[in-house]
RNA sequence: GGCCCUAUCGUCAAGCGGUUAAGACACCGCCCUCUCAAGGCGGGUUCCCGAGUUCGAAUCUCGGUGGGGUCACCA
């Protein structure tokens, strides 16, 4: 009579090395007290979710603050779903945010010692602990084809029973040794499971890092381990990998909260105590009045190459997502103005339980925060290097002359209160292009938007006097009282309350002399601060703008 | 459908048995003002519903309801 141990020899012949082999392969780690290891595992089957990024943030943060590892591990077992090369681009989009990992898997290869860290270089770590469980009778060879399991499935369905491969609905849990080796010599396919001991009846908990504790039906299913493939399943791979890689803390999104008992049955089948859990809330978007994940296929912010492309700086995509992540973070940015995120005390427990909705209009907020904090200095070569990837217009502009560039950037940036126009790159080329004449042209063919209460000629010699007897390279102060001189002169009221009084006395007021020259400088109605914007521009083209606006 | 998670302004949210129920974004109004941006001030039937516990409930309990998730040889 052949036993457990004669199966997992024939099932795993080559494996010679031991569970308690890859224990001191793989020893505990030396780190200070408290100090949590983290990782982020995703699939590379396609570019860097937003809810992805949410989630390496959080795990970073969390491992950082800690004075503890945070790790990068490339989840690669489906190798259907697997594009090529895109575990690269991950890891160079997390660059982006400096999101980098103290160890794990990289494109040059890995670093670190708990290695791989790619899953597919993992095959025979997962075989040794699966050849354990064969020998202790804990796992088994199962024969079912799809088209068995579908039966199986089908009559549950039809008899309202709780679907799965479990219990007396297992259908080869049970066979003998020497029918499993017989079978098995016979060349029968198969992928093996594990065999639960739980009970659907019975509840087990933990403790979340996030939601606190959790009871959740106990784990009855004979989940599948090692597939077809060879390759473990995900449920099988968490729990070998953050065990040998010694994790701490598994965060991840909520979806893997109905499979956590899984987990937490093979752990304790395994003998090995369970990484401490953190289900992190998903981010939401509104769709026709419901909430839903946010979706690769039809939301362009679901990508955070969306975010990269359209020139949002990164810093304010990571304040916008820790402001998700910790409540009072918003808070602590306005008491920290100059805030390093690095500085933050992220906590669990200030995390919110249901999942935000995805709000563009305050990522724009926080985004001119940001930009609006920085000056041209670091502002100006960012967008540089942004706008050669993705703007060709910026890009020749600040190709052209960086230094132009940077006094337009730079408008009103040492005020009390500095301007905070752009809330991305690509802004920087939209709002100003009155400040190029080969840009200017077509805002001027378009028409001028002059106010309709001043006939043409009055308005054209105006602007000729004012060509002719604008003050430059002047203090504010004095180029304004030039310019209200000149608009006393032409007729307008330089004291509202007078003109408030006896509107008919005069032509305008101020404001309205001030529009007019706005219009003819910049084709519209709103501009930044007009005494700089004439600065800029120099005398020859405020000159040349002035004398051909009409 | 079973199971699980979850519920305070439009959005992000503070709140932890007694509060005039914070704050931020967005929106609206006013102020400042050469326009815009910024800034300042102000505005809006926000505690899902129903029972219960309690002198007292947004807060605790139970039951509904809504929203989300999950039930694969995908992760």
């Amino acid at each position: 009579m052949a036993d457990y141990k004669d199966l997992a020899n024939l099932m795993f012949p080559d494996i010679t090395e031991t569970v308690d082999d890859l224990e001191k392969r793989y020893p505990a780690r030396n780190l200070p007290e408290g100090a949590q290891v983290t990782r982020f595992a995703p699939s590379p089957t396609g570019f860097l979710h937003t809810g992805s990024l949410f989630t390496a943030l959080v795990g970073f943060k969390y491992a950082k603050q800690s004075g503890g590892v945070y790790m990068f591990r490339l989840e690669d077992t489906d190798t259907k779903r697997t594009i090529a090369g895109s575990g690269d681009e991950l890891i160079d989009q997390l660059g982006n945010f400096g999101i980098v990992a103290d160890e794990g898997y990289w494109p040059d290869g890995d670093r670190g010692a708990y290695g791989p860290y790619q899953q597919s270089k993992r095959r025979d770590i997962y075989r040794t602990v699966i050849k354990h469980l064969v020998e202790q009778g804990k796992a088994y060879p199962d024969f079912c084809t799809a088209e068995d399991l579908e039966k199986i499935r089908a009559y549950q369905e039809a008899n309202k029973i709780l679907p799965g491969y479990y219990g007396e609905f297992a259908r080869d849990r049970n066979l003998s040794v020497d029918e499993q080796i017989a079978r098995i010599n016979n060349g029968e396919p198969y992928v093996v499971r594990y065999k639960s001991h739980g009970d659907h009846n019975n509840k087990v908990s933990f403790v979340d890092a996030i939601r606190g504790k959790l009871d959740i039906a106990e784990n009855d299913v004979d989940v599948v381990i090692l597939k077809g493939d060879g390759l473990p399943t995900y449920h099988f791979a968490h729990v070998v990998d953050d065990h040998f890689m010694r994790t701490t803390l598994v965060s991840r999104g909520e979806e893997w909260i109905p499979s956590t008992p899984i987990h937490l049955d093979l752990f304790s089948a395994l003998g090995w105590e369970p990484t401490k859990y953190a289900h992190l809330p998903v981010i939401m978007k509104l769709d026709n009045g419901n909430k839903r994940k946010l979706s690769k296929r039809k939301d362009p912010e679901a990508a955070v190459s969306y975010f990269l492309q359209e020139g949002y700086p990164t810093k304010g995509l990571l304040v916008y997502l820790m402001n998700i992540a910790n409540s009072n973070f918003e808070e602590w940015t306005i008491a920290n103005k100059d805030f390093e995120l690095s500085h933050f005390q992220f906590s669990f427990e200030k995390m919110s339980l249901d999942g935000a909705l995805f709000d563009i209009d305050k990522l724009q907020y926080f985004c001119r925060e940001v930009l609006g904090a920085e000056h041209a200095d670091t502002i100006v070569p960012a967008a540089k290097a942004w706008a050669k990837e993705n703007n060709e217009k910026l890009y020749a502009k600040i190709s052209a002359d960086e230094a132009y560039v940077s006094r337009i950037v730079n408008i009103d940036k040492d005020k009390q209160n500095p301007r905070k126009d752009f809330a991305n790159y690509a802004e920087i080329e939209t709002k100003t292009r009155f400040f190029y004449d080969e840009d200017f042209a077509p805002i001027k063919a378009a028409g001028f938007p002059f106010n309709e209460k001043f006939d043409k000629e009055f308005v054209k010699s105006f602007l000729a006097d004012c060509a002719e007897n604008m003050i430059y390279g002047v203090d504010e102060m004095t180029w304004w009282n030039g310019v209200k001189d000149l608009a006393a002169k032409n007729g307008f009221a330089t004291n509202n309350k007078e003109y408030k009084a006896n509107p008919t006395a005069f032509k305008g007021n101020t404001g309205d002399a001030a529009e007019l020259i706005r219009i003819a400088l910049t084709g519209s109605k709103m501009a930044p601060n007009l005494h700089e914007v004439i600065e800029i521009l120099g005398k020859d083209r405020v000159v040349a703008r002035l004398l051909s606006a009409i």
